[in-house]
This record gives structure tokens, C-alpha cells and sequence, in this order.
DNA sequence: CGGATTTGACCCGCGC
DNA sequence: GCGCGGGTCAAATCCG
């Protein structure tokens, strides 16, 4: 009833007097109105009311023009009351879908991950029983190649190393198990190595010791294979001290000065780079005493839009959900470094540019290989949309795909998966150590990153990145593979790097 | 006051 | 051997 009774009073006041209408009306031009605002939101049944009676209104109340109009506007005013709050409602009712769609997303990523993780574990575990059994019959030609030699080692030792943690009998690994499993799938390989490495090297380095050098030997002896020369010893360091320095680095197009991924950084240093006015920043994480992860960041020099981190290193922690998405893309492509990918021949160390940059037709940017990276680095480049990437002048169904029928085509369905194979085919089969595969972005398109971790995993699991990075790869094996004797298996991972030269 | 950031110094690898 | 550049350290400083 009082929105009945407070209706009867605006009548009667409007017959007393324009200022008092006008008052009512007046809701959004000062201080005052926001109260009288308030009373209308709060009492729906008014402005219903005021609505169904507004012919009621007209007619009663219409001894003159003046109050006619006043009615009308007051009328209006309820109504953009109503509208405005409806909007508000809506506003706020979509916030809170876009916060539950983001957490969906973000957790079904971070599974599909660690689900990708799995599946790549196991069939490590299948090609490293494989491998075991080529090897037997191996070790006589290898000694001819020093540096194959010293690749062959690294694989034994990746491999040695996955089956101790896959068949979880290593009382050395049971630690990189558990932090594993709580929370870094697809790290193990290069976090146990990194960690043991940096046990070794972490401060002697500095001191310039005999026993500051770090002792693969020591910690492999007993799984992989015995380094009895000096030169063993050096390659082996070398290859350690790859590992250490595979990096994953993202482009990514934000205002802010360190895009958000979910972990904790402290910002330990920064440099002026040469050929960059923008200085570099070293962050360390500190979600955990001890964890090995570093990033750079960088605004890139060409277009300062764009923020380049640079991540190195594995977490040996858990991470939390926010950070899940982007740890498991970043650790799977620098897994995907350093599992069956180093190629044996060079393995990493930079010779010139088989494939200079812009080499694929109508995608000038799509493939960088630099030789001056002096760690192997994937380059996940975020910072084009989806109508300016080159991806569609290379989908396997465009007359400029490369070798079609060399590429079965579930291989462009699994997301990580095969963009890890894929990533370690080349590698393999090229020894160089960055590639740079510019990824489709459907989701971020026109708008700064600022939830990279979500967009990583969502990037990563769409087709068209996948495409894009197929299509790349294969590209590039295929033109390689042309001056290599054709010897072109560019869809087992393992088997290319050994068959390089 | 404790943690984070800044910044100059130092170390190390690499090329000449 | 020397210089250069990248990376890191650690004291000083800032900030909540």
C-alpha cells in the first residue's frame, strides 16, 4: 500500500506546485538525486504503478500542460531508472559469468596439461624401451661423431632419467616426483636435471674450482652412460649446461609493465641490452624457497606494446591454478627442447641459419630461427590476432601447405601433444636452438593480455595454433630434409634426431 | 620494520 | 689479454 499512498502524494503535489515535481524528476543532477535514485530502485512497486497509471495520471491530474509534461518526463525518468538498473543487473550478471567461464577454462586447461603430460610420459617410457633396444647395437658408429656422441649421451641421460621417475624406483628423483605430481606436469626431465645441475653449479661456478665444475658424470654413473675422457666430461657439461638454459619465451602485447601468470616474482636485477632502449628485467620466483625459475622481461624495441618473457628453468613447487595453465605450456615446450628433441649432430650449438627468417611463402614471421639464441628457446608469440596471422596461408588445406600428405591428420587434433613431437621432429632434425611460432589468439583479440595463464592454455589448445605450428615445422623439415639425403620421418620425434648427421 | 625494488659492482663467457 | 655484453649479487633505498 505505500507505493499506492506515495503515488497519491506525488499527484497531489503536482497539483501544488511545479518545484516539487520537478524535484522528483530531477534524479541524476546532484547529490539529491542519488537518494531519490535510491527510493525508486528500492521501491519497484512505485514505478510500476507510476507506469500503469499514467493514463490514470493524465486524465486525472490534467488541468494543465505544464503538469502534463512534468507526468511524461516523470514517467521517462522511471522508466530510464528501470533501464539503468537492468543494466546494472546485467553488468554485474555477466562479471560474474565471465569469473566462472575464466575458472572453468583455466582448470580445464590445466588438466587437459597434466593430461598431456601423462600421455607424453608414457610414451616416452614406450620409445625409451625402444630405444634401449637400438642401442645395444649402436655404440660402435657413435663414437665416429664426438658431437653426436655427446647428443646420444644427453638422450641417454633424458631418457634414463624419465624411466627412473616413470617406473619411481630412483630414491634420487623421489623428491621431483612429488613436487611433480603436486603440481608441474611435464617438468620432470629438465626440473631433476636442472636441480641437480644447480647443486652443482649454483655458487661454485664463481669460484672457478675443480669442484666447482659440475659432475654429470657423479649423478649419471650409475644410469646413463660412463664419460671416461675429458672431452666426455665437456660435452657433458655443455649439455648440462643446455639444459639448465632452455627457455620458453612469450610474446605477449600488455600495457603493464610484467604480465600476470600466477606466480610470485622478485625482481632481483635489471639491464640495459644492447639493441633494446628498453631495459631488461631479471625476476626470480619466490612462491617457494629455492625454485630455480627465472623470467626476463622486456619490452620489445621494434614495438613497445609488445612484452617479451623470456621463462627459464622449471618450478619445484606447487603451483597454484592461476599459474597451472601457463607453467604447463611453458614447461611442456621446454620439455619438448630437451625430451628426444636435441639434435644429435650439433645439438644446440649454433651454426648458421638453415632456415632464415621469412622463408615461408605469405607468412614473412611465422618461423624465426636465430643463431644468435645461446640457449634453446621456444618463442610463443601472442601478439597476433587472428585476422593478420599468416596461419590460414598455411592450413594443411591451402595449396602453400607444405607435404601434405606427409602429416596424418589426427596429428592436427591434440593439442600439446603433438605440438611438442612436432616441436622436438625439428629441433631434432634442424639443431637450431629458437624457434618462433606465432600463434592465433581468437581470445585476446583487441585487448591487452593481462590473464596470460588462461590465454596460454587457451591459445595452446586451439587447432589453428596447432595447425600453425605443423604447418611450420613441417615446412621446414620438408625444405631441410630436401639437402638430407630425404630421410624424412618428421612425425617420430626421437628417430629424425638420430638419423641427422 | 620487513619485504620489495633499485642500482652499481662484480663475475663470466665470448669474440677479437 | 682485453673489452664487451649478459647475468647476478648485494648494499642502499623505498614502501606499505
Amino acid at each position: 500500500m505505500e507505493p499506492v499512498d506515495h503515488h497519491i502524494v506525488s499527484l497531489v503535489q503536482s497539483s501544488d506546485g511545479i518545484k516539487r515535481v520537478v524535484n522528483e524528476m530531477d534524479f541524476f543532477a546532484d547529490d539529491r538525486s542519488s537518494k531519490q535514485h535510491d527510493k525508486a530502485d528500492d521501491d519497484t512497486g512505485l514505478n510500476l504503478l507510476t507506469t500503469n497509471t499514467a493514463s490514470e495520471k493524465s486524465s486525472v491530474a490534467g488541468d494543465g500542460i505544464t503538469s502534463s509534461q512534468n507526468l511524461k518526463e516523470k514517467q521517462r525518468v522511471n522508466q530510464l531508472a528501470d533501464v539503468r538498473a537492468e543494466l546494472d543487473r546485467i553488468n554485474a550478471e555477466n562479471q560474474r559469468l565471465k569469473l566462472t567461464l575464466n575458472q572453468v577454462n583455466s582448470n580445464y586447461y590445466a588438466l587437459q596439461m597434466h593430461l598431456v603430460s601423462l600421455t607424453q610420459r608414457h610414451r616416452n617410457r614406450i620409445a625409451e624401451s625402444s630405444e634401449a633396444n637400438t642401442q645395444m647395437n649402436r655404440p660402435i658408429e657413435e663414437k665416429t661423431h664426438g658431437e653426436g656422441m655427446a647428443a646420444r649421451q644427453f638422450m641417454d641421460l633424458v631418457q634414463t632419467e624419465t624411466k627412473a621417475e616413470n617406473d619411481e624406483l630412483s630414491e634420487s628423483s623421489s623428491e621431483d616426483r612429488c613436487q611433480e605430481l603436486s603440481g608441474s606436469p611435464g617438468n620432470s626431465i629438465v626440473e631433476s636435471m636442472e636441480r641437480r645441475q644447480k647443486n652443482n653449479t649454483s655458487r661454485n661456478q664463481r669460484e672457478d674450482t675443480p669442484e666447482g665444475l659440475p659432475h654429470p658424470a657423479g649423478w649419471l654413473s650409475n644410469k646413463g652412460p660412463k664419460f671416461n675422457t675429458s672431452k666426455d666430461n665437456e660435452q657433458a657439461q655443455q649439455t648440462m649446461a643446455m639444459i639448465r638454459k632452455a627457455r620458453v619465451s612469450v610474446r605477449a602485447r600488455s600495457e603493464a609493465s610484467m604480465i600476470s601468470d600466477g606466480c610470485q616474482w622478485r625482481k632481483y636485477g635489471q639491464k640495459m641490452a644492447k639493441g633494446n632502449p628498453c631495459p631488461r628485467a631479471y625476476y626470480r620466483c619466490t612462491m617457494a624457497t629455492g625454485c630455480p625459475v627465472r623470467k626476463q622481461v622486456q619490452r620489445c624495441a621494434e614495438d613497445r606494446t609488445i612484452l617479451v618473457t623470456t621463462y627459464e628453468g622449471n618450478h619445484n613447487h606447487p603451483l597454484p591454478p592461476a599459474a597451472m595453465a601457463m607453467a604447463s605450456t611453458t614447461s611442456a615446450a621446454a620439455s619438448t627442447l630437451l625430451s628426444g628433441s636435441m639434435p644429435s649432430a650439433d645439438h644446440g650449438i649454433m651454426n648458421s641459419n638453415i632456415v632464415p627468417k621469412g622463408m615461408l611463402p605469405g607468412s614473412p614471421n611465422l618461423i624465426t630461427l636465430s643463431a644468435s639464441a645461446p640457449f634453446p628457446t621456444v618463442t610463443l608469440d601472442l601478439t597476433h590476432p587472428p585476422n593478420q596471422r599468416p596461419l590460414h596461408q598455411l592450413h594443411p588445406l591451402s595449396p602453400n601447405w607444405p607435404h601434405n600428405t606427409s602429416l596424418p591428420a589426427h596429428l592436427l587434433g591434440h593439442p600439446i601433444y603433438n605440438q611438442s613431437k612436432l616441436l622436438g621432429t625439428y629441433l631434432s632434425s634442424q639443431g637450431n636452438n629458437e624457434l618462433s611460432v606465432h600463434l592465433s589468439q581468437n581470445q585476446m583479440q583487441g585487448r591487452p593480455m593481462v590473464d596470460t595463464a588462461a590465454t596460454a592454455a587457451a591459445i595452446t589448445a586451439d587447432p589453428n595454433f596447432t595447425a600453425a605450428l605443423v604447418a611450420a615445422i613441417t615446412s621446414i623439415i620438408g625444405n631441410s630434409h630436401r639437402d638430407n639425403s630425404g630421410n624424412n620421418n618428421s612425425t617420430t620425434s626421437r628417430n629424425t634426431g638420430d638419423n641427422s648427421t
